[in-house]
DNA sequence: CACCAGGCAAGCC
DNA sequence: GGCTTGCATGGT
């Protein structure tokens, strides 16, 4: 892969297993939405950016040399091998199916905070609604920013959202998951929740010190390691893994527990690849119950 | 108008 | 420990 920086702008020549739809639209984040020509635009770690594709080249607009280094290039996981990931996962013949349906999946490197609050929002909702509430979430209480001529808003703090009652919380229309994004916040910025800490400690201490957070299971836990602090063996199993699973490894319903087991007896430290691949053709396929 | 959606906590055994 | 139920809200 070579970078060409051309005005404001950044080229990505000889980009591979890298696809804009798969990558934003495989449910890991909710904050980046497809334009009429095909291009992503979105918000992360206080920056925007907006992001179009045509085969191996990427441009990402109106940005600089060092907020990709600092930042875009992780957050983009751009400095991963993903041919091997699929090459190993290959071995696995539902894996190599679901590896070849959603081929330029990337797994991003989100930032914890974040991540944290949007799968608490996750829990029992649907994504165009947990999309609409984190929105509504960084509209009422992040920072402005104004890129090529658009506004746009931050993901609020935790201190910021910590200052706030249910009442005024209320404005994002969560439900019942209200009291969670409070109790998160709360922690987070008293540092009974540090994720300095938790990127120190071992997988399954960090998931209990999340787990500690009302509002926060098994699942969202996983997802909050899996795509906030790049810990890619674990694999968050909901209900469309569930269900995939079920269908193509066992013959009748299982255990939560039993589906992570299996999947990490499968697919060891790729398992979060993994659980992408699969999650992407489950939904594309509109799996059903059964 | 029922039913359901990237689950979780609380209450039961 | 495992199993059931209620939960806010909005979309179909």
């Amino acid at each position: 892969m070579e970078l060409a920086v051309q005005g404001n702008d950044i080229v990505l020549r000889g980009v591979t297993d890298f696809y804009l739809p798969h990558i934003f639209e495989c449910g890991q984040c909710f904050r980046w939405n497809r334009q009429e020509n095909g291009e992503y635009i979105g918000v992360a770690g206080g920056r925007v950016l907006r992001l179009g594709q045509r085969g191996a080249e990427v441009v990402l607009y109106d940005t600089t040399r060092q907020a990709y280094d600092e930042f875009w290039k992780q957050y983009l996981h751009l400095d991963y091998d993903y041919g091997t990931v699929k090459q190993t996962l290959s071995s696995d013949p539902v894996l190599s199916m679901a590896a070849e349906s959603g081929y330029g999946i990337r797994i991003l490197r989100q930032q914890p905070w974040e991540c944290t609050v949007s799968f608490i929002i996750s829990a029992s909702n649907n994504i165009p609604r947990i999309k609409k509430i984190i929105d509504a979430l960084c509209a009422n209480f992040g920072e402005h920013i104004v890129y090529q001529g658009k506004e746009y808003y931050t993901f609020p703090s935790p201190e910021r959202i910590a200052s706030l009652n249910l009442e005024e919380l209320a404005v994002i229309r969560a439900g019942f998951r209200d009291k969670y994004i409070l109790d998160a916040a709360r922690k987070t910025a008293d540092g009974e929740l540090d994720f300095t800490e938790l990127e120190k400690a071992e997988t399954q201490k960090a998931r209990d010190m999340l787990m500690r957070v009302s509002g926060i299971g098994r699942k969202v836990a996983d997802c909050i390691l899996l795509f906030g602090c790049g810990r890619h063996e674990v694999f968050p199993v909901d209900v469309w893994i569930k269900r995939i699973m079920e269908y193509y490894y066992f013959e009748n319903q299982q255990n939560i527990k039993n589906i992570a087991e299996t999947a990490n007896e499968k697919f060891g430290t790729l398992s979060g690849f993994a659980q992408q691949y699969l999650f992407y053709y489950a939904r594309e396929n509109k799996l059903t119950k059964e």
